[in-house]
DNA sequence: GATCAATCGAGAACAACGTTCACTTTGATG
DNA sequence: CATCAAAGTGAACGTTGTTCTCGATTGATC
């Protein structure tokens, strides 16, 4: 569809001029598309207004997108991408010490790009816009990248002692199964209830992130500075209640504002 | 708008045949808009859709509504209430006892709507579809309604001293401003850092709600049965890291599948 | 450098949508 | 019966996403 290798004249080289021009516009195209879903507030993409943005009738962006859909899977990919490495940078710049440090760097990273790009949060955590969108093959590994960067800090507590998991007979015997097919890469030192562990913490983290995102909090608490306050307390909260260690809990500082 | 009192007969009477009629076909059209949704999968309402379903011509609904977002507000506002009829009534009727029975009839109540109703739900927990389509004025009442039937329960742990919520030190001070202007009812018996554990019980809630119905969940733990079982879990333990007795906990049963 | 095919873009067209407006029909009320 | 507001029709308007045809532009090839 959009350019696969062509029959040039060095094999290797995939980005002839023409493809590189391709790549360019079809760029400008999610750009545009990304700031009047910003301006506009709406969170339905108007084709025909980007079109016009760009000085460009309405059929030329078929070109490079086949469809209205295909345009908003792209921009859901690259938005998995994006908050995907905000939150590895972000928890890669953090100190490697013996406290939350690291993970309130990660969850900290994680809501100020939702905060800040309400939209692209939406269109990724929020209602599943159209019929079923995402082809999951596709975009899979890029969704996967922030959950997979909180997992690893999490799985790295529990390796060096900071978290201890409760007894794995804690959790319903009937759920075992499905926990352990969590697991693909079945290196598994990681206790069961350790798993079940990660994704409560995930669950409370988009609870978190898409009440505050969507509305669905009471207002005092869903502004900046108070929303943020009470963002760190309840991660915190939850990693205690999880088994991190209160004081390595409290040992851990916030990323400022 | 949509038939204030009339001057009939008596003008005491508001329901006059005419105006029993009127909401009789107001009602159909909900009805018919909530079976397109659900049927097309789709949660972006077709006026058209519905008028032609109903063998009527796309303006007669303007009789009735004022606009296709009237008619999602119409929707939204039904769908809080409906929840929040259920919910209550799924408390009120389990038993009184010193356990967590109540409080996991309540949300097995709400996870059950949620599942079962999964466009309703992300109707009024998703992404806020349009700029802003809720009348706060309107819906707030319908809308706090599930909350604060949750809420009460939470309450009323507290109050039987079944649930003891941690010192009110422990909650950061920047904090409590917001947290205690979020009790407009100052009968505040209420420690602060219940409300906090009760803002925070929410977020739990909507996230393992929002995860399970949206597809933001690792797809093992989804599922029907599965998904019933890890939820409660979740709950419970979630209640027991907010403080409450953890046999009280598990001495709480929940509802059938 | 001329040639040729692939690409790019324009422009008109189509169906469908939400909405408006002028009009008939209808049915209860004086 | 006469009246008059409500209910409903049908045509129209401005949008939207999408398709198709047809020139123009471009980049590689002889």
């Amino acid at each position: 569809m959009v350019g696969t290798a062509s029959a040039g004249t060095t094999p290797g080289r995939t980005s002839s001029r023409r493809q590189r021009r391709h790549e360019a516009t079809a760029e400008e195209i999610r750009q545009v598309a990304r700031e009047l879903m910003a301006r506009d507030g709406t969170s339905s993409l108007n084709l025909r207004a980007v079109a016009r943005e760009m000085g460009m009738t309405p059929s030329a962006l078929y070109r490079y997108y086949a469809s209205r859909d295909a345009i908003l899977t792209a921009l859901i990919i690259e938005a998995y991408d994006q908050v995907g490495e905000t939150v590895e940078q972000a928890i890669a710049a953090a100190p490697l010490d013996a406290s939350s440090t690291r993970i309130l760097a990660g969850v900290h990273a994680f809501r100020r790009w939702a905060v800040e790009h309400p939209h692209e949060f939406g269109l990724i955590y929020g209602t599943p816009v159209p019929g079923y969108e995402a082809p999951r093959t596709e975009s899979l590994s890029a969704a996967m990248r922030t959950g997979a960067a909180m997992f690893g800090e999490l799985v790295r507590a529990v390796d060096s002692g900071l978290l201890v998991p409760p007894d794995d007979d804690t959790v319903p015997a009937e759920l075992h199964p499905s926990l352990r097919e969590l697991l693909l890469d079945p290196r598994a030192e990681l206790p069961i209830s350790a798993v079940a562990l990660a994704v409560q913490f995930w669950m409370v983290l988009l609870g978190a992130l898409s009440s505050e995102v969507f509305g669905h909090k009471p207002e005092p608490l869903a502004g900046g500075e108070t929303g943020r306050l009470f963002f760190d307390y309840t991660i915190r909260q939850t990693l205690i209640a999880m088994g991190m260690a209160r004081n390595a809990v409290e040992a851990g500082v916030s990323p400022p504002a």
